[in-house]
RNA sequence: GGCCCGUUCGUCUAAGGGCUAGGACACCACCCUUUCACGGUGGUGAUACGGGUUCGAAUCCCGUACGGGCUACCA
Protein backbone atom coordinates (compact mmCIF):
# COMPACT_ATOMS: atom_id res chain seq x y z
CA UNK A 1 0.00 0.00 0.00
CA UNK A 2 1.28 3.38 -0.80
CA UNK A 3 1.28 6.02 1.88
CA UNK A 4 2.45 7.52 4.46
CA UNK A 5 3.33 5.14 6.05
CA UNK A 6 5.21 3.28 3.46
CA UNK A 7 6.71 6.02 2.06
CA UNK A 8 9.66 8.24 3.45
CA UNK A 9 9.60 10.89 5.23
CA UNK A 10 10.65 12.90 1.79
CA UNK A 11 8.97 11.84 -0.53
CA UNK A 12 5.63 12.48 1.90
CA UNK A 13 6.95 16.50 2.48
CA UNK A 14 7.72 16.05 -1.64
CA UNK A 15 3.68 14.82 -2.55
CA UNK A 16 2.23 17.49 0.15
CA UNK A 17 4.01 20.40 -0.77
CA UNK A 18 3.47 19.37 -4.55
CA UNK A 19 -0.18 19.59 -3.40
CA UNK A 20 -0.93 15.68 -4.18
CA UNK A 21 -4.56 14.71 -3.38
CA UNK A 22 -4.30 12.74 -0.04
CA UNK A 23 -6.72 11.35 2.79
CA UNK A 24 -6.76 11.33 6.45
CA UNK A 25 -7.05 7.92 7.81
CA UNK A 26 -7.28 6.33 11.17
CA UNK A 27 -4.22 4.43 12.14
CA UNK A 28 -5.68 1.47 14.44
CA UNK A 29 -3.12 -0.15 15.94
CA UNK A 30 -1.85 -3.61 14.74
CA UNK A 31 -2.35 -5.60 18.05
CA UNK A 32 -4.87 -5.81 21.14
CA UNK A 33 -8.20 -5.90 20.91
CA UNK A 34 -10.62 -3.58 21.47
CA UNK A 35 -13.94 -4.25 23.51
CA UNK A 36 -17.32 -3.15 24.21
CA UNK A 37 -20.79 -3.22 25.36
CA UNK A 38 -24.30 -3.36 23.50
CA UNK A 39 -27.61 -3.32 25.25
CA UNK A 40 -28.78 -5.68 22.96
CA UNK A 41 -25.88 -8.19 22.13
CA UNK A 42 -23.85 -8.34 25.60
CA UNK A 43 -19.96 -7.52 25.33
CA UNK A 44 -18.49 -7.86 21.83
CA UNK A 45 -14.67 -7.43 20.97
CA UNK A 46 -12.53 -6.96 18.17
CA UNK A 47 -9.16 -7.98 16.87
CA UNK A 48 -7.92 -4.54 15.91
CA UNK A 49 -5.52 -5.57 13.32
CA UNK A 50 -8.33 -6.69 11.25
CA UNK A 51 -9.99 -3.54 11.59
CA UNK A 52 -9.23 -1.12 8.39
CA UNK A 53 -7.67 2.61 8.39
CA UNK A 54 -10.78 3.54 7.63
CA UNK A 55 -11.12 7.05 5.55
CA UNK A 56 -11.72 10.15 8.49
CA UNK A 57 -11.36 13.07 5.70
CA UNK A 58 -11.82 12.84 2.24
CA UNK A 59 -9.36 14.47 -0.21
CA UNK A 60 -12.01 17.12 -0.75
CA UNK A 61 -11.66 17.86 2.79
CA UNK A 62 -15.08 16.41 3.71
CA UNK A 63 -15.30 13.97 6.49
CA UNK A 64 -16.66 10.40 6.08
CA UNK A 65 -19.45 9.65 8.05
CA UNK A 66 -16.83 7.64 10.72
CA UNK A 67 -15.85 11.11 11.53
CA UNK A 68 -18.81 12.54 11.66
CA UNK A 69 -20.83 10.72 13.52
CA UNK A 70 -18.42 10.73 16.81
CA UNK A 71 -18.53 14.66 16.31
CA UNK A 72 -21.73 15.38 16.56
CA UNK A 73 -22.73 12.57 18.58
CA UNK A 74 -20.18 14.14 20.88
CA UNK A 75 -21.90 17.62 20.15
CA UNK A 76 -25.33 16.77 20.88
CA UNK A 77 -24.37 14.93 24.11
CA UNK A 78 -25.82 11.22 22.97
CA UNK A 79 -26.49 9.23 25.69
CA UNK A 80 -27.47 6.37 23.87
CA UNK A 81 -26.17 5.62 20.29
CA UNK A 82 -28.96 3.27 18.53
CA UNK A 83 -28.60 2.16 14.61
CA UNK A 84 -28.74 -1.03 12.31
CA UNK A 85 -26.72 -4.27 12.72
CA UNK A 86 -24.80 -3.48 9.84
CA UNK A 87 -22.96 -0.51 12.01
CA UNK A 88 -21.48 -3.24 14.17
CA UNK A 89 -18.34 -4.02 11.91
CA UNK A 90 -17.77 -0.11 11.90
CA UNK A 91 -18.24 0.33 15.70
CA UNK A 92 -14.25 -0.50 16.67
CA UNK A 93 -13.24 2.57 14.65
CA UNK A 94 -15.79 4.84 16.05
CA UNK A 95 -14.84 3.61 19.99
CA UNK A 96 -11.09 4.09 18.98
CA UNK A 97 -12.24 7.78 17.88
CA UNK A 98 -13.98 8.46 21.07
CA UNK A 99 -11.30 7.44 23.27
CA UNK A 100 -8.82 9.56 21.27
CA UNK A 101 -11.11 12.30 20.86
CA UNK A 102 -13.67 12.73 23.96
CA UNK A 103 -12.27 9.91 26.02
CA UNK A 104 -14.72 6.41 26.34
CA UNK A 105 -16.15 7.90 29.90
CA UNK A 106 -18.28 10.97 27.62
CA UNK A 107 -19.02 7.77 24.99
CA UNK A 108 -22.70 6.83 24.81
CA UNK A 109 -24.20 3.64 25.25
CA UNK A 110 -24.36 1.51 21.67
CA UNK A 111 -27.19 -0.49 20.88
CA UNK A 112 -27.43 -2.36 17.35
CA UNK A 113 -30.58 -3.26 16.45
CA UNK A 114 -31.67 -6.44 14.58
CA UNK A 115 -32.34 -5.94 10.51
CA UNK A 116 -34.97 -6.32 9.18
CA UNK A 117 -35.10 -8.66 6.88
CA UNK A 118 -37.02 -10.10 2.96
CA UNK A 119 -37.55 -13.01 1.66
CA UNK A 120 -33.94 -13.55 1.32
CA UNK A 121 -31.47 -11.38 2.99
CA UNK A 122 -31.30 -7.67 3.80
CA UNK A 123 -35.11 -5.95 2.96
CA UNK A 124 -34.14 -3.81 -0.47
CA UNK A 125 -36.44 -2.44 -3.51
CA UNK A 126 -35.82 -5.61 -5.37
CA UNK A 127 -37.99 -7.78 -2.67
CA UNK A 128 -40.69 -5.33 -2.57
CA UNK A 129 -40.91 -5.54 -6.63
CA UNK A 130 -40.16 -9.31 -6.67
CA UNK A 131 -43.15 -10.27 -3.90
CA UNK A 132 -45.18 -7.49 -4.74
CA UNK A 133 -45.04 -5.34 -0.95
CA UNK A 134 -43.84 -1.96 0.01
CA UNK A 135 -40.42 -1.14 1.67
CA UNK A 136 -40.85 2.51 2.05
CA UNK A 137 -42.75 4.23 4.21
CA UNK A 138 -44.07 6.68 1.64
CA UNK A 139 -43.30 6.95 -2.23
CA UNK A 140 -40.26 6.99 -3.15
CA UNK A 141 -38.66 8.50 -6.52
CA UNK A 142 -35.56 7.37 -7.28
CA UNK A 143 -33.40 10.80 -8.34
CA UNK A 144 -31.44 8.69 -10.72
CA UNK A 145 -33.94 6.56 -12.51
CA UNK A 146 -37.11 8.63 -11.82
CA UNK A 147 -38.69 5.59 -11.02
CA UNK A 148 -41.20 5.72 -7.99
CA UNK A 149 -41.95 2.68 -5.75
CA UNK A 150 -45.04 2.50 -3.75
CA UNK A 151 -44.95 3.01 -0.25
CA UNK A 152 -46.91 1.71 2.60
CA UNK A 153 -49.10 4.63 2.95
CA UNK A 154 -49.82 4.58 -0.75
CA UNK A 155 -50.36 1.40 -0.39
CA UNK A 156 -53.25 1.86 2.40
CA UNK A 157 -51.83 1.13 5.39
CA UNK A 158 -52.65 3.31 8.10
CA UNK A 159 -49.64 5.27 9.89
CA UNK A 160 -50.92 3.16 13.51
CA UNK A 161 -50.63 -0.03 11.76
CA UNK A 162 -47.40 0.93 10.49
CA UNK A 163 -45.87 1.58 13.66
CA UNK A 164 -47.43 -1.36 15.19
CA UNK A 165 -45.91 -3.62 12.78
CA UNK A 166 -42.58 -2.31 12.85
CA UNK A 167 -42.68 -2.23 16.63
CA UNK A 168 -43.09 -6.09 16.32
CA UNK A 169 -40.35 -7.22 14.22
CA UNK A 170 -37.47 -7.80 16.82
CA UNK A 171 -39.24 -6.54 19.95
CA UNK A 172 -42.80 -7.54 22.84
CA UNK A 173 -43.46 -7.11 25.51
CA UNK A 174 -43.41 -10.93 26.88
CA UNK A 175 -47.21 -10.79 27.10
CA UNK A 176 -49.07 -12.18 23.94
CA UNK A 177 -50.47 -8.43 23.33
CA UNK A 178 -49.66 -7.49 20.12
CA UNK A 179 -51.82 -4.39 19.03
CA UNK A 180 -50.21 -1.17 20.65
CA UNK A 181 -50.56 2.31 19.76
CA UNK A 182 -47.77 4.45 19.96
CA UNK A 183 -48.88 5.55 23.79
CA UNK A 184 -48.72 1.90 24.85
CA UNK A 185 -45.29 1.48 22.51
CA UNK A 186 -43.63 4.09 24.92
CA UNK A 187 -44.92 2.86 28.15
CA UNK A 188 -44.07 -0.58 27.35
CA UNK A 189 -40.66 -0.46 25.41
CA UNK A 190 -37.57 -1.83 26.93
CA UNK A 191 -34.49 -2.58 25.18
CA UNK A 192 -33.69 -5.52 27.27
CA UNK A 193 -35.91 -7.36 25.33
CA UNK A 194 -35.17 -6.29 21.86
CA UNK A 195 -34.13 -9.40 19.70
CA UNK A 196 -30.94 -10.07 18.60
CA UNK A 197 -31.39 -11.80 15.66
CA UNK A 198 -33.05 -10.33 12.27
CA UNK A 199 -36.55 -10.50 11.35
CA UNK A 200 -37.70 -11.73 8.46
CA UNK A 201 -40.89 -9.15 6.97
CA UNK A 202 -43.90 -10.92 6.30
CA UNK A 203 -46.24 -9.39 4.45
CA UNK A 204 -49.16 -11.27 5.21
CA UNK A 205 -48.87 -10.23 8.76
CA UNK A 206 -48.60 -6.54 7.63
CA UNK A 207 -51.70 -6.69 6.61
CA UNK A 208 -53.25 -8.54 9.94
CA UNK A 209 -52.05 -5.68 11.32
CA UNK A 210 -53.68 -3.16 9.80
CA UNK A 211 -56.87 -4.96 9.40
CA UNK A 212 -56.66 -5.00 13.31
CA UNK A 213 -56.13 -1.49 13.18
CA UNK A 214 -59.15 -0.65 11.08
CA UNK A 215 -61.59 -2.57 12.85
CA UNK A 216 -60.98 -0.53 15.88
CA UNK A 217 -61.34 2.84 14.10
CA UNK A 218 -64.70 4.61 14.26
CA UNK A 219 -66.02 5.14 10.81
CA UNK A 220 -66.05 8.38 10.93
CA UNK A 221 -62.08 8.30 10.92
CA UNK A 222 -62.00 5.92 8.06
CA UNK A 223 -63.63 8.16 6.11
CA UNK A 224 -61.38 10.78 6.74
CA UNK A 225 -58.73 8.48 6.00
CA UNK A 226 -59.98 7.47 2.86
CA UNK A 227 -60.52 10.75 1.49
CA UNK A 228 -56.80 11.40 1.95
CA UNK A 229 -56.24 8.33 0.52
CA UNK A 230 -58.20 8.97 -2.58
CA UNK A 231 -57.64 12.37 -3.43
CA UNK A 232 -58.70 12.13 -6.80
CA UNK A 233 -61.73 9.88 -5.93
CA UNK A 234 -64.49 12.31 -6.26
CA UNK A 235 -67.63 10.06 -6.24
CA UNK A 236 -66.86 10.05 -2.51
CA UNK A 237 -67.89 13.41 -2.41
CA UNK A 238 -70.84 12.52 -4.73
CA UNK A 239 -72.57 10.36 -1.79
CA UNK A 240 -73.99 12.24 1.01
CA UNK A 241 -71.91 11.27 4.10
CA UNK A 242 -75.27 9.43 5.79
CA UNK A 243 -74.82 6.79 2.88
CA UNK A 244 -70.90 6.87 2.97
CA UNK A 245 -71.12 5.88 6.70
CA UNK A 246 -73.71 3.23 5.41
CA UNK A 247 -70.97 1.64 3.17
CA UNK A 248 -68.07 1.59 5.00
CA UNK A 249 -70.07 0.14 8.03
CA UNK A 250 -71.41 -2.41 5.53
CA UNK A 251 -67.69 -3.27 3.97
CA UNK A 252 -65.10 -2.62 6.78
CA UNK A 253 -64.95 -6.24 7.61
CA UNK A 254 -63.87 -7.05 3.91
CA UNK A 255 -61.22 -4.62 4.03
CA UNK A 256 -57.22 -5.07 5.09
CA UNK A 257 -56.13 -2.29 3.29
CA UNK A 258 -58.07 1.46 2.71
CA UNK A 259 -57.10 0.45 -0.98
CA UNK A 260 -59.30 -2.30 -0.44
CA UNK A 261 -62.01 -0.18 0.25
CA UNK A 262 -61.94 1.49 -3.32
CA UNK A 263 -62.93 -1.96 -4.98
CA UNK A 264 -65.72 -2.99 -1.96
CA UNK A 265 -67.10 0.16 -2.44
CA UNK A 266 -66.74 0.28 -6.30
CA UNK A 267 -70.68 -1.07 -6.91
CA UNK A 268 -72.32 1.06 -4.85
CA UNK A 269 -71.04 4.33 -7.04
CA UNK A 270 -71.42 3.30 -10.52
CA UNK A 271 -72.74 0.41 -12.95
CA UNK A 272 -70.09 -2.73 -12.16
CA UNK A 273 -67.61 -2.76 -14.54
CA UNK A 274 -67.19 -6.62 -14.61
CA UNK A 275 -70.67 -8.72 -14.51
CA UNK A 276 -69.75 -12.35 -13.91
CA UNK A 277 -72.48 -13.37 -16.30
CA UNK A 278 -70.96 -16.96 -16.06
CA UNK A 279 -71.94 -17.78 -12.79
CA UNK A 280 -75.38 -17.43 -13.43
CA UNK A 281 -75.86 -18.35 -17.36
CA UNK A 282 -75.84 -22.03 -17.13
CA UNK A 283 -78.91 -22.30 -15.24
CA UNK A 284 -80.74 -19.54 -16.03
CA UNK A 285 -83.79 -20.79 -17.52
CA UNK A 286 -87.81 -18.90 -18.06
CA UNK A 287 -89.02 -19.30 -15.04
CA UNK A 288 -86.16 -17.16 -13.70
CA UNK A 289 -86.76 -14.17 -16.21
CA UNK A 290 -90.24 -14.44 -15.34
CA UNK A 291 -89.44 -14.03 -11.44
CA UNK A 292 -87.53 -11.37 -11.85
CA UNK A 293 -89.97 -9.74 -14.06
CA UNK A 294 -92.33 -9.49 -11.67
CA UNK A 295 -89.49 -8.59 -8.57
CA UNK A 296 -89.07 -5.24 -10.73
CA UNK A 297 -92.90 -4.61 -10.66
CA UNK A 298 -93.31 -5.22 -7.04
CA UNK A 299 -89.98 -3.31 -6.28
CA UNK A 300 -91.40 -0.50 -8.27
CA UNK A 301 -94.39 -0.47 -6.50
CA UNK A 302 -93.29 -0.61 -3.09
CA UNK A 303 -93.63 2.44 -1.07
CA UNK A 304 -90.94 2.18 1.44
CA UNK A 305 -87.22 0.59 0.85
CA UNK A 306 -85.92 -1.01 3.22
CA UNK A 307 -84.23 -4.40 3.26
CA UNK A 308 -85.81 -6.19 5.42
CA UNK A 309 -88.85 -5.37 3.44
CA UNK A 310 -87.14 -5.84 0.28
CA UNK A 311 -85.84 -9.37 1.44
CA UNK A 312 -89.38 -10.37 3.00
CA UNK A 313 -91.21 -9.51 -0.69
CA UNK A 314 -88.41 -11.21 -2.78
CA UNK A 315 -89.26 -14.47 -0.57
CA UNK A 316 -93.00 -14.39 -0.82
CA UNK A 317 -93.03 -14.07 -4.77
CA UNK A 318 -90.33 -17.12 -5.00
CA UNK A 319 -92.75 -18.96 -2.86
CA UNK A 320 -95.78 -18.09 -4.77
CA UNK A 321 -93.83 -18.53 -8.23
CA UNK A 322 -92.58 -22.02 -6.44
CA UNK A 323 -88.88 -21.32 -6.91
CA UNK A 324 -86.38 -21.54 -3.50
CA UNK A 325 -84.93 -18.23 -3.09
CA UNK A 326 -81.89 -20.01 -2.88
CA UNK A 327 -81.60 -20.50 -6.89
CA UNK A 328 -82.36 -16.47 -7.10
CA UNK A 329 -80.19 -15.12 -4.25
CA UNK A 330 -77.10 -15.60 -6.44
CA UNK A 331 -78.56 -14.38 -9.28
CA UNK A 332 -79.28 -10.68 -7.72
CA UNK A 333 -76.51 -10.64 -6.21
CA UNK A 334 -74.50 -11.07 -10.15
CA UNK A 335 -76.79 -8.10 -11.21
CA UNK A 336 -76.51 -5.92 -8.15
CA UNK A 337 -72.90 -6.20 -7.78
CA UNK A 338 -71.50 -8.07 -10.57
CA UNK A 339 -69.85 -11.19 -8.57
CA UNK A 340 -69.86 -13.10 -5.58
CA UNK A 341 -68.61 -11.05 -3.30
CA UNK A 342 -69.97 -7.90 -0.95
CA UNK A 343 -72.58 -7.75 2.07
CA UNK A 344 -76.33 -8.70 2.23
CA UNK A 345 -77.51 -8.27 -1.11
CA UNK A 346 -80.36 -6.44 0.40
CA UNK A 347 -78.64 -3.90 2.31
CA UNK A 348 -76.67 -3.45 -0.92
CA UNK A 349 -80.43 -3.00 -2.65
CA UNK A 350 -81.02 -0.35 -0.33
CA UNK A 351 -78.75 2.20 -0.20
CA UNK A 352 -78.95 1.56 -3.89
CA UNK A 353 -82.18 2.83 -4.13
CA UNK A 354 -85.54 1.92 -5.68
CA UNK A 355 -84.29 3.21 -9.31
CA UNK A 356 -80.81 1.98 -9.42
CA UNK A 357 -81.94 -1.59 -7.90
CA UNK A 358 -84.57 -2.00 -10.59
CA UNK A 359 -81.95 -0.34 -13.39
CA UNK A 360 -80.01 -3.18 -13.06
CA UNK A 361 -82.31 -6.39 -12.69
CA UNK A 362 -83.41 -5.02 -16.01
CA UNK A 363 -80.50 -4.64 -17.58
CA UNK A 364 -78.93 -8.58 -16.58
CA UNK A 365 -82.82 -10.04 -16.83
CA UNK A 366 -82.47 -8.72 -20.55
CA UNK A 367 -79.17 -9.47 -21.53
CA UNK A 368 -79.72 -13.35 -19.55
CA UNK A 369 -83.27 -13.76 -21.26
CA UNK A 370 -82.06 -12.87 -25.02
CA UNK A 371 -78.94 -15.55 -24.93
C1' G B 1 -11.85 -15.28 1.37
C1' G B 2 -11.36 -12.36 6.22
C1' C B 3 -13.93 -10.18 10.43
C1' C B 4 -18.46 -9.70 13.25
C1' C B 5 -23.46 -11.08 14.59
C1' G B 6 -27.07 -14.70 14.73
C1' U B 7 -30.09 -19.82 14.70
C1' U B 8 -37.50 -22.32 18.67
C1' C B 9 -43.48 -24.31 13.88
C1' G B 10 -43.29 -21.77 6.64
C1' U B 11 -43.13 -16.39 9.16
C1' C B 12 -43.12 -13.09 13.85
C1' U B 13 -42.30 -14.85 18.61
C1' A B 14 -43.07 -16.92 24.36
C1' A B 15 -40.60 -20.12 27.79
C1' G B 16 -33.86 -16.68 31.22
C1' G B 17 -31.67 -25.00 34.23
C1' G B 18 -37.48 -28.21 35.92
C1' C B 19 -45.26 -29.45 33.67
C1' U B 20 -47.60 -32.15 27.42
C1' A B 21 -42.36 -26.24 24.29
C1' G B 22 -47.39 -21.45 24.57
C1' G B 23 -49.47 -17.47 21.29
C1' A B 24 -50.08 -14.72 16.56
C1' C B 25 -49.94 -14.63 10.90
C1' A B 26 -50.48 -18.12 7.02
C1' C B 27 -52.53 -22.98 5.78
C1' C B 28 -56.39 -27.08 6.41
C1' A B 29 -61.24 -28.84 8.41
C1' C B 30 -65.87 -27.89 10.63
C1' C B 31 -69.67 -24.26 12.44
C1' C B 32 -72.07 -19.53 11.28
C1' U B 33 -73.51 -17.25 6.58
C1' U B 34 -78.79 -18.87 0.43
C1' U B 35 -72.30 -14.77 -1.96
C1' C B 36 -67.57 -12.99 -0.19
C1' A B 37 -65.69 -11.66 4.21
C1' C B 38 -65.94 -11.15 9.74
C1' G B 39 -66.51 -14.34 13.77
C1' G B 40 -66.32 -19.27 16.44
C1' U B 41 -64.22 -24.31 17.22
C1' G B 42 -60.51 -27.70 16.10
C1' G B 43 -56.08 -29.35 13.39
C1' U B 44 -51.11 -29.78 10.75
C1' G B 45 -46.49 -27.68 12.23
C1' A B 46 -40.43 -26.01 15.72
C1' U B 47 -35.97 -26.09 19.81
C1' A B 48 -30.18 -26.84 13.01
C1' C B 49 -26.54 -30.96 14.04
C1' G B 50 -22.73 -33.23 17.29
C1' G B 51 -20.33 -33.21 21.79
C1' G B 52 -19.93 -31.64 26.81
C1' U B 53 -21.59 -29.47 32.08
C1' U B 54 -25.92 -31.13 35.16
C1' C B 55 -30.18 -35.34 38.86
C1' G B 56 -32.31 -32.44 34.86
C1' A B 57 -30.60 -28.34 28.82
C1' A B 58 -34.60 -24.86 23.89
C1' U B 59 -32.01 -22.35 27.99
C1' C B 60 -24.90 -22.77 30.05
C1' C B 61 -19.93 -24.23 27.32
C1' C B 62 -17.26 -26.08 22.82
C1' G B 63 -17.32 -27.61 17.76
C1' U B 64 -19.81 -28.12 12.98
C1' A B 65 -23.44 -26.62 9.61
C1' C B 66 -26.49 -22.94 7.93
C1' G B 67 -28.23 -17.77 7.66
C1' G B 68 -27.21 -12.57 7.86
C1' G B 69 -24.09 -8.18 8.00
C1' C B 70 -19.51 -5.70 6.92
C1' U B 71 -15.16 -5.69 4.10
C1' A B 72 -16.06 2.49 -0.53
C1' C B 73 -12.67 9.05 -0.37
C1' C B 74 -21.67 5.68 0.74
C1' A B 75 -24.30 5.96 4.87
Amino acid sequence: MRNSLTLSKEEVDSLLTAGTPHVIRINMPSTGTIAFNDMIRGDVSFDMSTVDDKVLLKADGMPTYHLAVVVDDHLMQISHAFRGEEWLPSAPVHIRLWEKLFGRDAMPQWAHLPLILGPSGKLSKRDGAKYGFPVFAMNWTDPKTGETVEGFRERGFLPEAFINLLAMLGWNDGTEKEIFSMEELIEAFSMERVHSAGAKFDYEKAKWYNQEWLRGKPVQEIILALRSQFESLNSLNSLNSLTLERIVELVRDRCHLLTDFKEQMSYFMEYPKTVDVAAIQPKWNAEKTAFFQALMDRYGAMESWSALELEESFKTLATEQSIKPGELMLPLRIMLVGGKFGPGVFDIADILGKEETIRRIEVLTAQLTNN
